[in-house]
DNA sequence: CCTTGACCTTCCCGTCACTGGAACCCCCAT
DNA sequence: ATGGGGGTTCCAGTGACGGGAAGGTCAAGG
């Protein structure tokens, strides 16, 4: 199968799927001609990441997440690490962005938003003390 | 004041410092030596900067929002249209996120975490489901 | 006067995960 | 022969800086 069908299946951009080789995420073959030609492994490999990085897995979790993916032998809890470091980014995040989601929220609400100049948006950027 | 008494001051690098400077958001003198001479104003400035990158915006909405905050003439309507398109953004990255964090959540409690090779998580993303 | 060390300067590369575009090759149908 | 729709590589850019090299400047101490 040739990239083309490969990004309509996977839903991931032919680029996408080349930089993923690129960074030996994934190594289809190649045809006489050059063309990539990817098997049902690789096909099942590019869901995978596609899936992992909608769960917003950094680049360099899902190689970890894909090599334990391919171990027979791995112990659940080295996923469930990875897994609970990733929860814990995405939680810091989420607080980080209330805060200013909080924030902002009151001083848009304290904005008349009319044509005057006199706006607490400004008065508190600018240092109201 | 030289540029790291600013930093000190403002509690930004002095690299971050130096980068609003390459992109025109202040405009510090220079002394004969070649060292910038911050006034007041940039002092001042900069502050702003640091409290609106807190809260998220965009370099180019702190642009923005600097020539509204120096335009006496400004409307606070124009004000208000800008953060509230940052709101927006917010909170659809918060509502992205917590639906990673939902998804991820039940995965994790499922997982065993064990020494075996059964894993919920890396089921999921197989496409095990 | 010389040295040390703390500043300051510019310049270039690296980050992260792609995206856009140029220039070119390949294959099939008309 | 040509046209169009694949494919390929390589280079540059994104946002908002951070790291580090190579070198100029300044005040204090011996």
């Amino acid at each position: 199968m040739n990239i083309g069908d490969v990004a309509t299946r996977t839903g991931l951009p032919a680029k996408t799927i080349r930089y993923y080789e690129e960074i030996d995420l994934i190594k289809p073959l190649r045809d006489d001609n050059g063309y990539r030609v990817f098997r049902a492994q690789d096909l099942h490999k590019l869901n995978f990441l596609g899936r992992a990085r909608a769960l917003g897995f950094t680049i360099e979790d899902c190689r970890t997440l894909l090599a334990l993916y391919e171990d027979e032998t791995r112990a659940s809890a080295d996923v469930k690490h990875v897994a609970r470091d990733h929860l814990a980014q995405i939680d810091a995040k989420i607080a980080d962005l209330k805060a200013m989601r909080d924030t902002l929220g009151h001083l848009i609400d304290a904005c008349a938003g009319d044509d005057r100049p006199d706006c607490p948006i400004l008065q508190d950027l600018g240092g109201k003390s």
